[in-house]
Parts: C-alpha cells; structure tokens; sequence
DNA sequence: CAGTTTCGGAACTCCTTAGTTCCGTATATG
DNA sequence: CATATACGGAACTAAGGAGTTCCGAAACTG
C-alpha cells in the first residue's frame, strides 16, 4: 500500500553503536536511493543498485521498506530539509539584493539534483497521487516558499507594488529553471539565473533594471 | 541504432488501398504510440499496448521499427506539424488581444496532451540527446516560436519596448503551463492561462494592465 | 484464378528485475 | 563465553515484457 512515515531519521548518533534497528542507516540508504533516482531515474533504478550504493544487502532494503515504491516515497520525503528560518534568509534591502544573494553554487548544485530526481519520478506521478504531493512538498514548493517571502517583504517595505498572484509569481523561477533543466537539458548557472530575475522576474512585479531600456 | 526519418506519412490515400506498404498505417500506428505514450509514459508502455490501439500485430510494428525506441522517436517526432504560417496567427492589433486569440479549447488539449507525452519521456531524455532534440523540436519549441512573433511584432509596431531576452520571454507561458501540468498535475484551462497572460507575461514586457492595480 | 506480398495474431524465447529465502558473520548483551 | 539479533551477500522464484517466429487470411497483381 505504500504507506510513508514509516522511518523517520534521527541523525546525532556518534556512528554504527550496535545492532539495535539503527536509524542513521535509513538515512543513508535513503540517500543513496536519492543518489540513483537523480542517474537513472525511477524505471532506470533496480533495488540492487540501491543496495549496492548504500553497501548494503537487498534483504536489508526488504527489512525496512515493503517495496521498491515505498522506498522511493519515503526517500523523496526525506529530501525535504526543514524549512528555512526566515531570519536567517538574505535582507540587502532590495528585492534584486535578496534575490541574487539566494545565488550560491551550493544551492544552484542542490536545485540541480533536485530537478534531476523530480525528472526521475514524472512519469509516476500521474499515476501516485500520494507522491506527487511529497515530492512537490520536498523538492518544488520550499524554494517557491522562500520566493514568496521575499516577494512579500518587498511588498511590506514598499519597493514594490502589491502583486494579485504572489503564488503564480514566486513560481517563476523555479518554472524555468525546471523548463531549462528537464526539456532543454541546459546547465542552470549564476548567469541564467540572474537573467530570469533582471529579464523576468522583476519587470513583472514592476521593477524596472538595469536590463529593460532600449 | 535507433534511425530516424525511416517514414514520412503521407495521409492523402483514399483509405486501404492495397497491400503495398501502406505510409498512411505508418501514422496510424504512431499516433497509437503517441496516445499510449501520453497516457503511462515510455516505461509503461509496451509495444503490445501500442499493436492493440493500433489493431496491428506486433510482428506489424517489428517489421517498420526495428525497437520500442526506434517506435517513439519516430512517433514523436511526427507530432511535429508544419509551422505556423505566420500569416494565420491572429493579428488584433494588441499583443494582448494576440496571445487571448491563441487560446483556443482545441490548443488547450493539444497542449495538454503534448504536455503529457513530454512527461513520459522526460526519464529518458538524459540518456538519449537525440530524442531530446527531437522532443523539444517537436513538443515544445513550436509554441515558443509562436510566442516569439507575436511579441517581435509587438514591438515592431512600437507596442512594446524592445525586449532584451525575447527567447527567455517566449518560455515564460510553455514553463509555467509544462510546470503545472507536470508538477502540480492542475488542469490548464482558459483562466490559468489568462492569468499567466496578464499577471506574469504582459507585465514582465512593461505591459501595465488592468490586472496590476491594487 | 493462381501467385505474391503483407497482414493480424498467437506462441515462443530470453532477459531483466521485484521480491524472498537462506546462511555465515559481526556485534551487543549478560 | 553463550545467546540473540541484525547484518551483507548470494541464490532463488516468479512475472512481465522486448523481440522473434510461424501461420492462416486477406487483397493486390497479372
């Protein structure tokens, strides 16, 4: 029935302290089945190579998951990390500031392998509701979340005009770049992501740059 | 070695005729693989589903393609139907009165259909270029072509600030649409596209209307 | 009306992979 | 040291699907 919330990981154990059901275990093997997912893609990934990855026995897998779906859910549902404390979120002062301060090669190389594993599971979706949910929870809607904070706080301090569709408008990004990365299958570096906020995203809440005159 | 242009139907032919090798049952078969293909994506696919909806044998199918692959690279790619004659595409006067003529009940299924066949190939595409070519030629790339005139007229005719990244603009509504379809599995109807047209698009071209006032 | 060709369809082979079972081993407990 | 538990790994079963072969039936050819 593939049935989630089975394992939940806890972390901040010293290493392997014994042979009790060892919950830091899941979690590797669960990053390994990210890992493959990401490569092959979820009718590409065979249990073995999950296995194999996480130097573990299929029998193991078996133990703790009912199936390779159940797996998957539950791998695609530990993606998500917990939400971004808004405090600790950029504040330049500027839309454009905060924006381009979310820039960083860490987080262009995690969205990255998150479109990779959203590739992955895209023909399934349509046919499992339960993980079409999850893995938007987990992969799309946390990076469309912090969008639309920083959206509102432009609105709240005034630089911009208030916007009728701040959940359309935050999806922007995160639209184009999984465009660019699953149909073109382009690299998503600064440069592209700076040209959908100074050539999209902020002439559509109205802020006119640098780059709009002619 | 997964060939192309091994067919090119040529329709125009009464119905069966003969016996000859038949190019109209070519396209009757591909667009059996394009159906099969939108509704369980390439992995779930068999060729047997495919002979079925076709009302062919398999050893039919065998003896025209020589793999599954060969079958739907050839099906996709014939999805591609000539272009748009740009002399056909409304022309109101106004990008805007443009781009509300382009939708249309029969461009909405199209495109959703499109839509999902792309998502049942998306796992495929990093293993096989030539396919994702082929899909993007096919699928994806005519719409934004067409976006792309109506906006390059636009600003011919003074409407518009000339547009620094016409390409990117012209993805912004295929994106988001291909996004809502493939991620969040929403239906994409008149609404949805309206308001990409006018809280997304025409504001992102320095269009001010009437959607944008609080 | 023979001869030819392609057809639809069924039966078949072969391979991959999900899921299971078994076993020797390693570690923690007492 | 004896016991129990979970482990990694390998062998196994079963099912599904790609690709092949064969055959009787249709329909064009001449």
């Amino acid at each position: 029935m593939t049935q989630l919330g089975s394992s939940a990981p806890v972390a901040a154990v010293p290493a392997k302290l014994g042979r009790k059901r060892d919950h830091s275990r899941d979690a590797e093997i669960l990053e390994a089945a990210v890992d493959v997912l990401a490569e092959v893609g979820f009718d590409g990934m065979t249990v073995d190579m999950v296995a194999a990855r996480a130097k573990a026995g299929k029998a193991t897998l078996y133990r703790r998951w009912t199936s390779k779906s159940d797996l998957v859910l539950d791998a695609v549902s530990c993606m998500k990390e917990r939400d971004a404390d808004p405090a600790a979120l950029p504040d330049t002062g500027t839309l454009r500031g905060d924006l381009v301060a979310m820039i960083k090669p860490h987080s262009i190389e995690d969205s990255a392998k998150k479109t990779r594993v959203m590739a992955g599971i895209v023909s399934l979706l349509a046919k499992e509701p339960e993980l079409a949910q999850v893995a938007h929870a987990a992969i799309m809607e946390p990076r469309a979340r912090i969008n639309r904070l920083l959206l509102q706080r432009a609105v709240d301090r005034g630089e911009i005009a208030p916007v009728a569709d701040l959940d359309t408008i935050a999806l922007i990004v995160p639209s184009m770049v999984a465009y660019r990365v699953l149909m073109l299958h382009l690299p998503v570096d600064r440069e592209f992501l700076l040209s959908l906020i100074d050539g999209v995203l902020l002439p559509a809440v109205g802020v006119r740059g640098a780059a709009g005159s002619g």
